[in-house]
Parts: structure tokens; sequence; C-alpha cells
DNA sequence: TAGTTTTCTTATCATACATCAATGTCAGCT
DNA sequence: AGCTGACATTGATGTATGATAAGAAAACTA
């Protein structure tokens, strides 16, 4: 069960040997699981963070009126953490479910102490990897502050067309803080717009 | 002009001296402004993190529409940084401003330098703080995605009594994403509910 | 103190999006 | 082939919030 991804994801943003990576990945647990299969249950604890070497991972919360609300897709290559959990010792708040058969590798805290001791530089690319998050996220505050449905769209097809292609349009409503049915009126909408 | 805010800020949570912390603190240049002060411009560069030592700042930006978005308060012993400008070397997208009189001390990546080496625990420390933010972050999007005007509003009261208190409601309407009308009549609504 | 500006409230009307319900489409299953 | 369940579309209707305007109250400023 090879993991191009995870070896490549380190090695190319670090100065670090790809044996070393690939020990390290060799201590780590591996998953293989099916679509639909639940990683992390709301309210349960885990203390991994989740790299997606193949697949769609979702993370999600349900709230009081049994809505669900994604807070992130992840493909490929991407790292999901319930942060609650991971960090803080305290129930998560969101699930993470496979949208599609994925394989994913679990990193957890001795991975990322022995990187630091090995790489000079992980520490920092760590930090900036976090930065990043924060901007992404605070880049989507702004969306959901100001705006519309049909904007929140268009901006969600330029940032993920990927993702767009291999997830339901439910699940892209959900994202995005709105309907199905309101979901596809947009499209309609922009369908029109673009044949004129 | 002492600081005691930011001097207790670092020795109360990381095992270092108050002297060391006071030395670094002298070296940071340090900002007495006034109320509307505006501290970086939305398409500026700064490099700097700002400390709140006194004071209230805010953190916002103007739509296309020419519209407010306030993306964050920050009173006294806040930490608030434009991350595209002192990170990533790309225009802040973020203006920040006072809304009182204010002191602040302004960080600089020599301070972190100086202080990684001096304290052990300080990386760790920091990195604490941004799984802290993003988690916030994380909060704040569930909110928009999935709560009424009214039932962010009693978020915001709830997690933010002191803000709430010294701001005009038409910031925190820009805060929650609404208008200051539309907050005004949940305001009305809940006092009704509460009177009954 | 009065005057000026900002903030808050209230009212009316407009609209984006939600809700509910019906129907259509399509992939997977037996 | 026909059924089943997930997903997408469409229409009718409801509702929360936006837009605009105007007056009251509060906060500055001279």
């Amino acid at each position: 069960m090879e993991c191009p991804n995870f070896i490549r994801f380190f090695t190319s943003n670090l100065d670090v040997q790809e044996s070393d990576v690939s020990d390290l990945l060799n201590q780590c647990e591996r998953l293989t699981i099916k679509k639909n299969y639940v990683l992390l249950n709301q309210g349960e604890f885990s203390k991994h963070t989740f790299f997606v070497e193949k697949g769609l991972l979702r993370q999600f919360a349900l709230n009081e009126n049994g809505k669900e609300h994604i807070l992130s897709f992840a493909p490929e290559n991407w790292l999901v953490t319930d942060r609650d959990s991971a960090y803080f010792n305290q129930p998560s708040i969101y699930s993470i479910q496979a949208l599609e058969d994925s394989l994913v590798v679990l990193i957890d805290q001795s991975f990322i102490d022995k990187l630091t001791q090995l790489v000079p530089g992980f520490t920092a690319y760590n930090n900036r990897l976090l930065h990043n998050h924060i901007r992404h996220l605070q880049d989507r505050i702004g969306l959901l502050l100001s705006a519309t449905a049909e904007e929140r769209y268009l901006n969600f097809v330029q940032m993920y067309p990927d993702v767009l292609m291999r997830v339901p349009q439910t699940m892209v409503a959900s994202y995005l803080g709105i309907t199905p049915e309101s979901l596809s009126r947009v499209r309609k909408e922009i369908a029109h717009k673009k044949s004129e």
C-alpha cells in the first residue's frame, strides 16, 4: 500500500530525505475505508490528524435542528483534524466521513515530534500551514458575511472545481449554507445568464 | 509607558522571567493612538502583529459594494495580524483601526525569534494559540452557516459581553453580518420575549 | 449651552432564500 | 426488466432580513 502523495507532501516542501519520511510513514496507521465510513463521530475523541492519500473526506456538524453543515471538504493531499479533540481535550463538535472510497494516513503527535527533531524547518513549515489555514477560514467568513448565494457558489466553483465534480449538489449547498433547492435555482440563473 | 498586560500575557503562560520579557518589550515599538486611527489600511503591507495593551481595535474589510464587514474585535490582551501581509507577502485585505484611544505593542519576527530562543516552550505555546484561533474561526463559520440573526446576536452577547458595551450597535451588526436596522429589530424581539 | 453628527429606532415595502410538496432522473440492486 | 432510493428540478407559498426613509435619542464639538 503505497502513499506517494504523503511522501511528496513532506519531501517537496521540506529539506528531508524520502527514505526518512518513508520510515515515519511506516510507523503510522493507515486506513482503507469505504464511501460513507465515519472516521470520527461528533462527541468522540481523537488525537489523530488525517492525511488524505486518496479519496475525499468531509468534516461536518449537525446542529440542534438536525441540519448538517459542512465545514470542509478534504480531497487528496489535505489534512483534517478535529482541534477540539486533538489539541484541547474536548469532545469533537464535528464528524469526519468519507465521501468516496479512501486511503487515509493517521498522524499523531509522535509523528510531529519526530519530524520536528529530524527536520529543522518543519516547525516553521507547520506554522505556515496553520497561518494559511487561518487565511482560508477568514476568507470564508468574509464571503458568508457579505456575499449572496450566487456569489458564494461562483467562488466555490472557482476555488474547488475538482470537489464540485465529485460531490452531490446537496453537499455543496450544505457547504455554502443554503438549501439544495436554492442551489438548484442559483445554477439555473447562472446558466440563463451565460446563454444570453 | 508601562505594559503590564503585555508582560503578564507572556509570563503567565510561559516559563520565562519577567525581566526578560521586559527587555524584549523595550525593543518593540509602542504606539499610543487615538480613536479612529488606522494602523493598517486595506492594500498596504505590514510585517507586524499588534498586541493590544489598552483600548480596542477592529479588523475589517470593505467589499466591492462599499460595505464594511468586521472580521474581529480586539480588546486588551488580544493579538491582531494581517496574515496576507505578514506571512505571505501579499497586500492586506483587511484594515485595522482603533475604536478607542489605545496603546498597542508592535511585535515583529525578530521578537518571535528571540522568544523562541529564550523560552523552550514558546513554539508549542504559539502553536496552541494558532489552533485555538482556528477553532474560533470554525465556530464562527458554523454560526454563519446555520444560525439566525437572533441566535448569532445572543451568541455574541454571551461570548463578548465586554465588547458589546464598548462598541456602537452598528459595529456589532457588521460583525454579525446583518444591518443595524435588523439588529435593532432583533433586540426588540428579545426584549419582548424576556418581559413576558 | 446650543448645535452638529452619529447612533438607534420604527415603519413600509422589497427580495433572497427557506419550506413544503410534487415530479423527474438516474444508478444500483434483485 | 423493473424496483428502489438518492439526487435534482420546479412551483407555490412563507418568512427573515435588506433597502429606504424619517424621526428620536445620544454623543461629540465648538
